[in-house]
DNA sequence: AATGAATGAGGATTCATTCAT
DNA sequence: GATGAATGAATCCTCATTCAT
């Protein structure tokens, strides 16, 4: 008696590569609520739960925490970077797509703090290559004379704001990016995703 | 249920209640440097064994994780507040003694980020209160006239100068924590511990 | 925050998805005799033990003491259910399968002591679920004039016999529960697992 | 400069040996409070802790868990064979005694399950004991022709009655109890503490 | 004889990471 | 390529028990 149908159990169809490009956006996607929910120390295994993915997949794509808070803040700082390059871009407007993306993620602020964000390595150096792009974007559109110019002071700026969004309304974060940006004398444009 | 097997190994001395005190204090320095060093959610079994001690004792003296951050802090706001009782004291100077403390320790940066402390119920209303404390100390000597007199202002600027206040050096950080309270408007004077 | 450190050792075999079904029932026998022997309070760490499996697949399977405790009883209490529905089922009938029951395993004893299983909501909301399972399963064929059929005899009386089955032996404890039975005026019939 | 007045830590006075008793006595009712409220698995510290006594105190006069139930115990054995002594004792009016004990403490009936006490040795053998005395202390005035007269039937009544005395309120428990004693065919006198 | 601090093993639980299928 | 179960180390916390004073 041969009980060959005994292994049958069901397993999702393999869509192939297409499937792969899928899972990855819905692990960005599912990462960046998750880290905008529950901080950067959230359980990546709930990051594949939100997105409907097996574990393994989770670390095909990302091969540990790092790289995937490295791809959402990646959006982010892109959506940063194409403001500025926008043709009416002005430093006003800049900041105030900036401080959307504070306000929206607690993963972003987190940018800032590099430092805590893990000890292995690469990781620090690659968020901080993230940073530094947003310090661009913005140093892009600084007039000349702007008192955030010299040195350091736009990236120490941009540091210290995101510290002061914390809240847990986002009307609330939104007000304290706001008189963040007023103490240092930065005038904002409106808070909104660019684009949106 | 916990149900001890009756061990039979050499117990390691025990020198009674004497040891108390020093005991406290060991931990209380063990947990100064493993929260400068790592933050405030280091493994609290680090601190007990940089103390030199179980972890009994650890649970003795600090029965929840507040508590060891508090009693960390709780010396760092003690001598901003005795900064500001001093007669001589000046918002200035009371400002150096608190960037002291921020350069010095990063659990005490951490403070105020309180809503990152834990969700543990009574951790974060006991940060909050030491922040409060601090704000209150140096809110005491500010001139009326002071543009951070209004709302939360200062609140907000000492968040904000915390997070400036991150580098490997001390140095460093207090360049940057200088750099920061400029940025502000604000004049900082001898960066030292009160009395110190 | 869960900071593991990168382990090199060799792992032992990963057998993969389809030891899941394997290692639950192992579980859940590992589960039974712990119980069995040392009580629904024994260790959790002592059943992942003896089923040959990491602590993380017991709570997998059951991601509390309760969980296990339930995939322990609701079988045997599934067992006097069926006798219950069986045609030519009596009331001394399934007496006998409670009883073989009782005889047989320490947890199931346990379960008419529900207040003591544990103080974990859940926990005992589902053993007084259970207990009332076995309960209505006996009234089902309790003679309408049955000296046990007012109020809460039945259950009372239930808990009573369970608490007298108590001996090193398992002859010694079906002695016991008889007598039990015989005290209340219940006849019992064969003590025998349903169908064995 | 001597400083010899460094190590005065006060020292609560020694009173010798009449403390000794007093704290026996301390000890015993702090047992029996705790027992009766949390179970027989209570922390021993929980005990000196209501005695108000040092650890070690507890673990002079009681060298185990064991001890201490059965110091406890003790006592309540001793009254029902005081009540058993008594020149106008009835069988009923003992077993009122019994059952106010029984209700009174969660620790007492724990009695009957000598086998959960404790797996160290001795344990079990004094708790046997203990419920001897008891049963001893009932058949005394059993009349010869009682339906419990014949072999383990008391032993077994008693530790049936036991269990069924559970509930949150003194009340409650001691209605199942009288409706356990009511289905084993014994009429009980009225519940109340030998002499009380 | 009492005090009460210290010890440290044990149990519960959580995740990061691997890997058979 | 995907799945998701398994592994097991690490952390938290609780007590039983000892012992210097």
């Amino acid at each position: 008696m041969v009980e060959h149908s005994e292994q049958q159990g069901r397993r999702p169809a393999n869509d192939g590569p297409k499937a792969a490009a899928r899972n990855r956006s819905a692990l960005v996607a599912a990462a960046r609520e998750v880290f905008a929910e529950h901080g950067l120390e959230a359980p990546l295994s709930a990051i594949a739960r939100r997105a409907r993915v097996g574990q393994g997949v989770l670390y095909r794509h990302f091969p540990d925490r790092a790289a995937a808070v490295a791809a959402v803040l990646e959006e982010n700082v892109r959506q940063i970077e194409q403001a500025a390059e926008d043709g009416d871009a002005t430093f006003a407007g800049v900041c105030g797509v900036l401080t959307w993306h504070l306000v929206d993620s607690a993963a972003f602020i987190g940018l800032l703090h590099a430092e805590r964000v893990g000890s292995r390595s690469g990781t620090r150096a690659y968020a901080l290559e993230l940073s530094e792009r947003v310090e661009r974007a913005l140093r892009r559109h600084l007039p000349t004379e702007h008192r955030l110019g010299a040195g350091d002071d736009l990236a120490l700026s941009i540091a210290m704001v995101s510290a002061a969004v914390i809240g847990p309304t986002r009307a609330e974060r939104e007000l304290r990016a706001l008189a963040a940006w007023r103490l240092l004398g930065v005038e904002v444009g409106s808070v909104r995703t660019f684009g949106g």
